[in-house]
DNA sequence: GTAACCTACAACCCCATGGTTGTAGATCAG
DNA sequence: CTGATCTACAACCATGGGGTTGTAGGTTAC
C-alpha cells in the first residue's frame, strides 16, 4: 500500500471534497468541534438542502463523520482524511526531489538514462 | 494574509485539477520531465482532445506550465503550485492541534477542579 | 512543393454537481 | 397532545465537466 494511491478512487472523492470553498469552510468549522447541520447551514446562504449535499459529499470523502444526538446529527471532522490528502500530495512531492536527485546525479556522473 | 486562503477561488481549481486520477497521473509524468501534449495522450485511453483539456485544467490550476518547442508543446510540471496545496493543508491541520491543544487544557483544568 | 505530425478550437452528448422546493418522519419543549 | 425543530429524501432545474468528432493552422521532414 505504499506507491499507488495516486490512482484510487477515494482519491478522485477526497480532493473533490476539499475542491469546494463551502466544504472547506465546513471542515474548518467542524474541525474546532462538533456542529448540527443545521447550525451549519446558518453560516451560509444557501438551504439547508444544500449543506446537506456538502456535509454528505465530506462525509463520503472520509473527512467529516456524522453521528446522532438526539434530533440532531452531529458533524465533526475526521483528521485522518486530512492527513491521507497530506501523504498524497508528499507522494507527489517526493517525485519532484527525486527529479532534482537525478538531476544532480545527471551534472554529476553523467551515465543513467530514465525509465519510461 | 495569511490565514484566508482557505476560501480562495484558485484553490478550487486546484483541488479540483487533483480531484482526477488522470490529472494526478500527467502531474506525475510531467514532475519527472518534459512531456509533448500528445506524448502525453499516448500513455492514456481517451482522446488527444480529452488530453488537452485535462492539461489546460492543470495549466490554470497553475499545477503545470506549458511552453513551445518547435511544433510541439512541452508540459512540465510546477512545484510551487504542490506547495501551496500542501500548506492549504497544513492550514487545516494546524486548526487540528489547536483543537487537541484546547482539548488538553479542558482536560487538565478539568483535573484541577476548573469553575467552566 | 507535399505529406505527416502536433496542436487548437468549435460543436455536440451525456451525466454528475450544486442548487432549489416540497413533503414527511423523528424528536424536543410547552 | 401541539407546535417547533432537525433531518431525510424525492423531484426538478441549470450549469459545468469529461468525453467525443470534425475542422483548421502551424511546423517539421522529404
Amino acid at each position: 500500500m505504499v506507491v499507488d494511491q495516486l490512482s484510487d478512487a477515494g482519491v478522485d472523492r477526497l480532493f473533490h471534497a476539499l475542491a469546494d470553498a463551502t466544504r472547506r469552510d465546513i471542515v474548518r468549522r467542524t474541525v474546532d468541534g462538533e456542529h448540527s447541520v443545521s447550525g451549519l447551514a446558518r453560516h451560509y446562504p444557501i438551504s439547508l438542502t444544500a449543506v446537506q449535499k456538502h456535509v454528505a459529499v465530506l462525509e463520503d470523502a472520509g473527512l467529516v463523520v456524522k453521528h446522532r444526538h438526539g434530533r440532531e446529527q452531529r458533524v465533526v471532522g475526521n483528521h485522518d482524511a486530512l492527513r491521507r490528502a497530506q501523504q498524497l500530495l508528499d507522494e507527489l512531492d517526493r517525485l519532484w526531489h527525486g527529479r532534482l536527485d537525478r538531476m544532480g546525479t545527471l551534472l554529476d556522473e553523467d551515465s543513467r538514462g530514465g525509465t519510461t
